[in-house]
DNA sequence: AGTTTACTTCAAAATGAATTGAACTAAAGG
DNA sequence: CCTTTAGTTCAATTCATTTTGAAGTAAACT
């Protein structure tokens, strides 16, 4: 077999193939757009790039495809798929041709942003309220107008944090509209 | 010196000394507030820290207190701090009773959630927006219904990509209200 | 001029996260 | 049943980022 391989410039991801090589920049650019996207969410670059090259493919994909085309191991598949699969971005389809699980992209984008936004940003929001609520009981009374200060401070940030919190519902029906 | 050792639960990070422990405690808190801040938005912890001691303190803090207070080394403080200066995070102010310089908050936390807002969000949906365009470019013309499946993913990640850019300056003006 | 104090620099070490791959399980095919 | 194919698991490795600390610079005292 041959095999040319083809570093991809931002992911650092490789993708290998002697497949018509429009299809392969194709499929770069697509991995390089969700691999960009992953860094900014907090997810693992190799699990962008799994959910990037499915979604790159008009036909689901099988294991060995997503091995091959993105020449990362066994390993790293099945764990990428799995937490694809745990979040509901990508769905096993089940193939005639073969008895290999086949994946295509499951959840719409819309859907995976509105949770990204619930699990990452509302619970951060959350946890940084309680954390607020500790420092006012924990806030130090000295004298001087220090201690006034310092409530000052804490102020502005719960101030901040509830704006942030009332922002986000305004962001997921903004995000809702037109589809 | 008596120095007692607190391991500070959610930063990982330590504040030592025989200070009064509400002070200790409510650093601790403030110090975790934006360390955990910090990993959402994808600033190294340590600096995160540093922001937090000086936001924490009612005067403003030197370099050794910032070194004593969280335990890291004088190199740790020294980048941690050059960082914070770049971003307009904290500033210097000068001190009557020695050379030592002094460092207290400076930007409004508005200021800088915007400029998070512009160099992180505003930048990666721009890229991204490239990115798109060089996927149009390259959309493989095979025959079938393929084209179309394929051309309809880009298309809906442009839909999606365009609804957040007009997003950004939504959310900044809703944060800019009432301060 | 020499010493101390205050900070910076940067090579090396530590840490932590992602990746590999070899051993394993399970189901299908013969 | 035995073999092959398909995928999983997880300890060990690799890789990137952070952190350290020792050596260096520079300004202020004396």
């Amino acid at each position: 077999m041959t095999t040319a391989t083809l570093i991809t410039p931002a992911s650092g991801l490789v993708l290998t193939g002697g497949r018509p090589s429009e299809v392969a920049d194709f499929e770069r650019a697509m991995v390089d757009f969700f691999v960009d996207a992953a860094d900014l969410l907090g997810v693992p670059r190799s699990v962008a790039a799994i959910y990037g090259i499915v979604f790159a493919s008009a036909v689901p994909l099988s294991f060995a495809d997503i091995e091959a085309r993105l020449d990362i191991s066994k390993g790293s598949v099945s764990q990428g798929l799995r937490v694809l699969r745990e979040v509901g971005a990508v769905k096993e389809v089940s193939s005639q041709e073969d008895r290999a699980e086949r994946f295509e992209p499951d959840l719409e984008l819309r859907k995976m942003v509105q949770r990204f936004l619930e699990n990452r940003l509302a619970k951060q929001l959350q946890t940084g309220g309680s954390r607020l609520e500790q420092m006012v009981k924990t806030l130090p009374k000295g004298r001087h107008g220090e201690a006034a200060v310092l409530r000052a401070r804490v102020k502005q940030l719960q101030t901040w944090n509830s704006k942030a919190q009332a922002l986000l519902p305004i962001a997921k029906t903004f995000l809702k509209l037109g589809g």
